[in-house]
DNA sequence: ACTATATTTCGCCATATGACGAAATAACTA
DNA sequence: TAGTTATTTCGTCATATGGCGAAATATAGT
């Protein structure tokens, strides 16, 4: 049951639907994701965890970047069959045919120069200099 | 997207995974459920309402009870998959196969007598007669 | 119309989840 | 060895979720 929920609960997201929907197309590292998705890479590194404990990808260092894939032997009995069923679906929805589109120019930038961009391409608001909380500040004095 | 996510969220959880199993062996009213799952049947009424937003079931008022069945025909088009991905899984697990015995017993017991049990056949620790917290006690003075 | 009862809605609580930024870690490179 | 950089971990926050009991609703049967 626990591994059913796990792999259920995981596509059960809508980030992580369209990181595997991502994924159909062949394995991409973080910052590839990160790029496409637009979101923070520690919300993406978190995600990519998620799936790797239910058992729906599959991680595998290469040189400095860590590519992830779909599982193809998943330790996870039910993973074949939500691989699967996703496989099947949502090829017409509009976010993961954006995805896609984005996916193509993302992949067309090599991997050296992709990640010091701001957001991939997508310039950033121009973050504020100013000192930040760390982690030492808060919660006990 | 979000179709595929409230039916993919909706399978996610163990209990409601619990009542669609159950209710693959034919259609079943909130008493029925609630007596193999032993929660309350608020709990109960609240996860059966979230299956029906999800399109994976639909109710039917049937005299004095509501009985509610897995849907045949969905408004909700990744519904079926949802369905066939649920009906080949999880035969063996034991919480399923507990639930599904447990079901035959409740089943032997006639409606009109199962929603006055205490919790059907198996009795509850004897609750307290004492005042309880009501709605107007709370929240605003 | 009144009563009984099956179900839903409401308000609350505890915990889970998803997001972020800062800091830590790990592996190349100079 | 020190520096750079891709990824993960940690701490925090806001919101979502799942549970309960009390009250509201709706139908059935007097």
């Amino acid at each position: 049951m626990r591994d059913f929920e796990l792999a259920l609960k995981a596509v059960g997201d809508p980030t992580r639907t369209r990181i595997l929907k991502l994924l159909e197309d062949g394995g991409l590292c973080v910052c590839q994701v990160q790029a496409v998705l637009g979101l923070a890479p520690s919300t993406v590194s978190k995600h990519l965890t998620i799936l790797k404990i239910a058992g729906l990808v599959e991680d595998q260092r290469n040189g400095k970047w860590i590519e992830y894939a779909l599982t193809d032997e998943s330790r996870n009995p039910h993973a074949k069959a939500v691989l699967d069923l996703l496989h099947e679906a949502l090829d017409r929805d509009p976010a993961v045919i954006a995805d896609r589109k984005r996916l193509r120019e993302v992949k067309a930038i090599p991997l050296t120069e992709l990640c010091s961009l701001p957001a991939a391409k997508v310039p950033m608001p121009a973050k504020s200099t100013r000192r930040r909380r760390t982690r030492k500040d808060g919660a006990h004095a």
